[in-house]
DNA sequence: GCATATGCAACAATCGATTGCAAAAATAGC
DNA sequence: GCTATTTTTGCAATCGATTGTTGCATATGC
């Protein structure tokens, strides 16, 4: 039943609930509360009375009171690449994903695109006493201000790559061995002049581009040329245009960092007539749903965000109710498509 | 400079910090607010030891006193089309640019994806004492229960459609006239047999249909086809592939509700070997970032995503001061590309 | 030298709920 | 009718800050 006319005097608290009905504030509470220590036929008024005002407790107030927020934050670190928008589509799908498995649990998401500039940002966030727990999207360059809070902050978990003895937990997939696979693909289509499409600042893509390596050395190719171009979209596209200018026929397979770069690329290469994958093989990473809708189709290597979105949701469970969960490495998929 | 050693005992709130200081806490409080009542040195004193034992006040504390939260809600209501993602392309681009605006200006952001099943849901959200400001992304089906609560909640700003009398403050593009530009588009391509593919439940929707058949009757046509087809990407896909199966030769000018509705068109087309824009045209709706990603890229309807975005945050900022901001409607532009 | 002004810090109320404990009321038992 | 037990309810402390008011020194004015 909708209150039909909303009632002329606005109820503030629970205690002018509990005047209007005759009672202390604590049996309003409870009754709000639904507990069954309060009358039932009370229990019963005092609703029936709080939802002809429209009244509903404080929020803020009862989160001080219980210490628990039922709000997870989920922060993007832009360190790396300032400029980059939260609009790009690796965080949007990530982000889409985890707000899909945060709100089936009752939680509400804070969302925060940090530029880490104060080098406590991390500290604040954690310290704020609004938040449950923590999610961050990507290490950027800030992978020793993860560590520092980890030692003392345990609700927080991290997509993004798994050193040997790191103290936080992680969720992510092998981006060596990611990276391999992209090679391993273009080296199989036959191409032998390979590139790296990215930036690697961020330890995610130098990982990426390592794993390349390794795929040429084991087969006796030289080292892969490393391309930089930022990750901001806007700017993306021209770099990416002049690289592909610039070194035009000297490479015939590109492992692109994500999959926004290598559409970028394959785009490119149509502006200059060089078809894909005739002439050249692209690979992607990422596996977003954009891989599938281009034409042609990405060839990618799949991270399952998925899956990914799911555990770290999960882990940061699992850490909040004080148990200790794991840093997970999940296995890279090479999706075979129309690019290599 | 950071702590370098998190110190020995945890600080846990002002007054620990005040006994450590040997004041009292309404003097910490001010002094850590950089209050110049207190005297510079102890003032100085106080902001050392908080630094140095990484203490920090806490935020919902502070915000119940000071009753401003610094948060602004974001809401993607999702009545009409309860398997919708927020990882829908349209949600994330205009999320990414609300956040970029609203991070500027030191505000947080709580995102909710709501399916309206109680139907107090959005005075939940109102009334839950955590958010200065609430932002909705589209009315859904829910046009009636937005307007309850404008009557009483100001600071709300709705990305939609603009009825005559309407309380609640919209900003959005006007819809007819956008689909009426669709069909004008597919008209002065020669086509004649025209359609229109995707749900009318939500009102921006069923605007741009009526544009589209305002166009037809213009141009003396018959009136377009209404091929429905779920929101949610997984399922689109597939529905669209059948509507195209289904109507073949029937239609030969294709106006989407969306971007991501005519993406999946194009495609649907091409996986039956008919040329786009040779046999069929296809308009698009949105102008996402994706519209010229896709190859071929789509001609569509701009809805100035990003102008929109900053406008519903300014007319927010306005409503939170107090003051009356009107509803915006935008002009839609035809984007000629490939597909039409 | 005394009245007044100023600077600084402490005190206590406040924001709006929740909840342990004790008191009161209702019921049961004999 | 009186005690024992079980429900209900009220009281008051608590979560962790902010801030208006008050009080005490010290500085200034004449």
């Amino acid at each position: 039943m909708t209150n039909p006319s909303p009632s002329p005097l606005r109820i503030r608290n629970i205690a002018e609930l509990a005047r209007l009905a005759g009672v202390s504030t604590g049996t309003v509470s409870r009754a709000l509360a639904g507990k069954t220590l309060v009358n039932t036929e009370t229990r019963e008024r005092i609703q029936a009375l709080a939802r002809e005002h429209g009244f509903r407790p404080n929020q803020m107030a009862r989160r001080l009171r219980v210490q628990e927020t039922k709000v997870i934050g989920v922060v993007v670190p832009l360190g790396h690449e300032q400029r980059q928008h939260l609009s790009d589509p690796f965080f949007m799908t990530i982000l889409g994903h985890l707000a899909d498995a945060l709100t089936e649990t009752g939680y509400d998401i804070m969302l925060s695109r940090v530029i880490p500039d104060a080098d406590d940002w991390l500290e604040r966030i954690a310290d704020s006493g609004m938040l449950d727990g923590v999610l961050l999207i990507g290490q950027s360059n800030q992978f020793a201000a993860i560590e520092r809070v980890a030692q003392w902050y345990r609700p927080m978990v991290v997509w993004g790559i798994h050193q040997p003895d790191q103290v936080h937990c992680a969720v992510g997939v092998n981006n060596r061995l990611g990276g391999q696979l992209a090679g391993e693909c273009l080296i199989q289509a036959g191409r032998k002049r390979l590139a790296f499409l990215g930036e690697t600042i961020a330890p995610e893509l130098a990982e990426r581009y390592l794993g390349l390596c390794d795929a040429a050395a084991a087969a006796g190719l030289a080292q892969p040329l490393k391309l930089d171009t930022h990750l901001a979209s806007d700017i993306m596209a021209g770099e990416i245009a002049k690289h592909i200018e610039r070194i035009g026929a000297e490479v015939d397979g590109i492992a692109a960092g994500s999959d926004l770069i290598a559409m970028h690329a394959v785009r490119a290469l149509a502006d200059r007539g060089i078809n894909v994958p005739g002439q050249v093989s692209v690979t992607g990473f990422d596996d977003l749903p954009l891989a599938e809708q281009t034409i042609p189709r990405l060839t990618t290597i799949s991270q399952s965000v998925a899956i990914g979105a799911r555990a770290m949701v999960s882990a940061l469970f699992e850490r909040i109710a004080g148990h200790d969960a794991p840093s997970l490495e999940m296995a890279p998929v090479l999706v075979r498509r129309d690019t290599a």
